[in-house]
DNA sequence: ATATAACAGTTATGCCTTATAACGGATTTG
DNA sequence: CAAATCCGTTATAAGGCATAACTGTTATAT
């Protein structure tokens, strides 16, 4: 469960600093790493609720918005709807939301959490932001706080409908 | 409070600003939507050259640590050494590294770049760092320093050796 | 009204990434 | 020399992600 690495402290022969340098350069590399740390530890936090990043993130958008179908889910989580259902599988099964048909349209789902899937979006929720509060405690709240800014600023980028297209 | 496009928009009723409201409040969530975006764009980028994240990860690397084995390439890309094979593999299939016996050690291989990995090298880190310029074209110099900073001290939060127990 | 298109959820499928156990060969260590 | 360790490898498994195709249902267009 617990794995520790230590490829950065090296005690033999040599003073690489360090063997990535170039890679360092990019900032989609550095995030891929921080997030692979974030990852880890959280996968960690959640499996004592039997809960993982998908079941965990799909759980609170229902808490949230109670009734919403999966298609909406989905779009909200940015996941493909066949994705989807393994997952409210598993949250149905789990019994901590209800599956039950949406009024006014027969194919769609509303979903919806149980008592007991609120219970333990509370205290799964407290984890996490235990967890996330453990991995940014080295950010003072400004730093922070422009972190999240600039990650929102990188999804956006997606979003722009540019023309600008200089490869293939 | 910052609300972007969001690609679920569809016409109809209602303005329902995000649906992920509380997952938004974690630093996790928000970098995982923005690796997501970053991961989507570099593989469009880097098909052209017959790579993929791993395997250009692994090629600028190699090029520059020249005569690195194995084992050190997995450690500094944070890649198990069984997962690393197949990532060489594809590295010498394509002509763009090569496995020479290291010398003085006859289990291990030294991997060094070919002509050819080395051209593709040049030419991929520059498509690669023209879309990191454009995913964070939205954050000034001083923001995007600020980011990668700031994800290095959440990636090194896995190094300390906390005995501090956070739960259960 | 009726044919057609669009939509909701599902199934099946495949690729990629990541992680672990175990093996043979080589090297180091006691 | 024997045991432990290391290098690269194979096999295996689980999870995330993407696409095509199918069923019923709803909306639309003539």
């Amino acid at each position: 469960m617990a794995n520790r690495a230590d490829p950065a402290v090296k005690a033999g022969s040599g003073h690489e600093p360090s063997r990535d340098a170039t890679l360092r350069s990019f900032t989609g590399y550095s995030m891929k790493r921080a997030f692979h740390a974030i990852q880890a530890d959280l996968k960690d936090v959640l499996e004592p609720f039997g809960l993982r990043m998908l079941t965990f993130s799909a759980l609170v958008v229902i808490v949230d918005n109670p009734g919403l179908r999966q298609a909406e889910l989905a779009d909200a989580l940015v996941i493909e709807r066949p994705n989807m259902v393994l997952i409210v599988d598993q949250l149905v099964e789990a019994g901590l939301i209800s599956r039950a048909p949406a009024e006014g349209d027969r194919r769609a789902y509303a979903l919806r959490p149980t008592e007991e899937g609120c219970a333990l979006y509370q205290r799964a929720t407290a984890a996490v932001r235990a967890h996330d509060e453990r991995m940014t405690k080295n950010l003072d709240e400004e730093k922070r706080q422009l972190l999240v800014s600039a990650l929102g600023l990188i999804e956006a980028v997606q979003w722009e409908e540019d023309d600008n297209g200089e490869r293939s």
